[in-house]
DNA sequence: CTGTTAGCGCTTTCAG
DNA sequence: CTGAAAGCGCTAACAG
């Protein structure tokens, strides 16, 4: 595997490396054209390849990017993710993509070996456990920006759903429906991670708005699974709800391995809404009525504000949480 | 951001760069234990992090993988990206995954990218239409392995699912339930991709296997956008087939909302058996029967192959094809 | 318009 | 056990 470097093709051309240098800069303004075919030639014959690793180190900038998520298995994250690299392609952007698997501990490390590798920004999906190093980044003035979460006294740019008002239309859409008895289940609320929260208190606000009790027994936060004994517990009231909101896609898979085994019928027995656009929903039978994110748009800003923060790292804009409006898309299982 | 450099440790430590660089790479043999407090104390305070991308640059290394997808739609992609990763993360590996989007223009400039970006090796599900740079890549030695697919021509370890034994099985089952009319359909053949050949070889010996005639207007391999109009062409016969072996998720997906659109019952109507597990193969009404690839044992052999060659870029060992067998699942479409 | 000269931050002989 | 020095391949002043 011989390298060829730059060194090989100036002395091929027979120039310096430093108009080399210029040419593969697109500098051609200072530039013979008949040097410039020179190099042209040489460059082909002998099949050179920059190194960039080089020019990182050189320029500290490496023209990547990287993106931890905090749970890959969403198809929120992995949508988002595509956006991200959408945009970030049409920079001429890497992107690196780790997983935290919703584990501090992974997360710190993914921050650090990302760094270590000069990566020049960071979008992140924050487990929300490392405060200390999120601090430390935005006080050296490091590009970052935060999607889905917010941290509390982490001030940084963050990119989320408005999930208050997600929780809204579904429950809008169920009183509409002549729902009284409604109920909603979602991930796990110990750690306080944004979206559930936020949910869980549009999802009150919303019943208040409508006049309708709020009934403790019927909202439920628990590990993925978890779920289906929380639902067991749910149905087993005296009274159970007659519809049921649902925090996110991978619960709502459990929900309706439950309804299956349960052979409940939708939305009969229970009408469902969940958050969170899933690929099957319209071929579901019945077909799933949800509550889709513009996960595009989200991620497409995400990668904007990181890339407007990497050009200028100076100007600091005014950070602030750019929120993003659901959409409730009616099919029919409510 | 004021970077801090191994000189600045050095210096603070009162020592030179060499024993710091020792010192981080565990060569503590060669220094005095206290040299060694003393190097680990000015670590801590200055809160020194290494530049990965000056030590690639000297080592020639980046520590880091490419993937190059063909189509990250198909949830087997997916799949085997999460188990490469995993299996990466092990050997603190990076990767970079590309997605192709079945077009051989951006194959080609993200393997050029990527080269240039000094990766140590490259996972690729290959478009097929860039021989010229795959062989290029193969005399040079850089390592390499292909997934999903193999090229004529070019001679390079590639992880494989054993297709026809794939569509056997599903004919197999078909033939079991009584079915006598068997069709199939799948993504264009046009570019002669491996799995989708392969899946329609096995399916037509599979059919000659059980004495069964082969209607070539049973037999489809059209664009997804167009397999809607192939299933109404296929079930406007006198005779319309009674099963339908699908060849991969995406023209599931297709199929699935034909029948919905159709009111089709599975399996009295039309029984199914997809190829890809789906993630809501368990919940759909019915069952959905399928085949299964090991995506996870798939993904973990590609990464150890490429993770061997970068080992040693010198021992050939002898190329070749790792088949890997499919599994039915057996639910309720068939 | 082109060449010279310094590095970027780290690793790695080779002396001492 | 520790330090000096050379250099990985490229960029960027600065002369000329």
């Amino acid at each position: 595997m011989k390298r060829v470097t730059m060194a090989d093709v100036a002395k091929m051309a027979k120039v310096s490396k430093s108009t080399v240098s210029q040419y593969l800069n697109k500098r051609y303004e200072y530039m013979a054209p008949e040097t410039r075919k020179r190099i042209e030639e040489a460059i082909r014959v002998l099949g050179y390849q920059p190194n960039i690793v080089a020019r990182s180190l050189k320029q500290k900038r490496t023209s990547t990017i990287g993106v931890i998520v905090a749970n890959i298995l969403h198809t929120f994250s992995t949508q988002i993710i595509r956006s991200i690299e959408d945009t970030c392609r049409e920079h001429d952007i890497h992107v690196i993509v780790c997983n935290a698997d919703d584990d501090p501990a992974k997360e710190a490390n993914y921050i650090k070996m990302l760094r270590a590798k000069q990566v020049d920004g960071l979008i992140v999906f924050p487990t929300g456990g490392n405060i200390d190093l999120y601090q430390a980044m935005i006080q050296e003035r490091y590009p970052i920006v935060f999607v889905d979460r917010i941290v509390e006294q982490v001030n940084v740019d963050s990119v989320l759903l408005n999930n208050e008002r997600a929780s809204y239309l579904a429950v809008e859409h169920f009183v509409k429906k002549g729902h009284q008895r409604i109920g909603m289940i979602t991930t796990s609320l110990i750690r306080n991670i944004t979206p559930r929260v936020e949910r869980i208190k549009g999802f009150i606000t919303a019943l208040k708005a409508h006049n309708l009790p709020v009934n403790h027994e019927y909202i439920k936060g628990l590990e993925v699974a978890k779920i289906k004994d929380g639902l067991s517990e749910m149905f087993r009231l005296k009274e159970p709800p007659t519809a049921l909101l649902v925090g996110n896609d991978l619960v709502l898979m459990e929900v309706l391995n439950y309804v299956k085994e349960n052979s409940l019928i939708i939305p009969q027995d229970l009408a469902i809404i969940g958050i969170d656009e899933v690929p099957f929903a319209n071929i579901f039978d019945p077909p799933l009525t949800t509550i889709s994110q513009p996960t595009f748009e989200m991620g497409k800003k995400a990668a904007q504000l990181l890339l407007e923060k990497i050009e200028d790292q100076e100007r600091s804009i005014e950070v602030k949480i750019h929120r993003f409006e659901p959409k409730l898309i009616i099919r029919s299982s409510c």
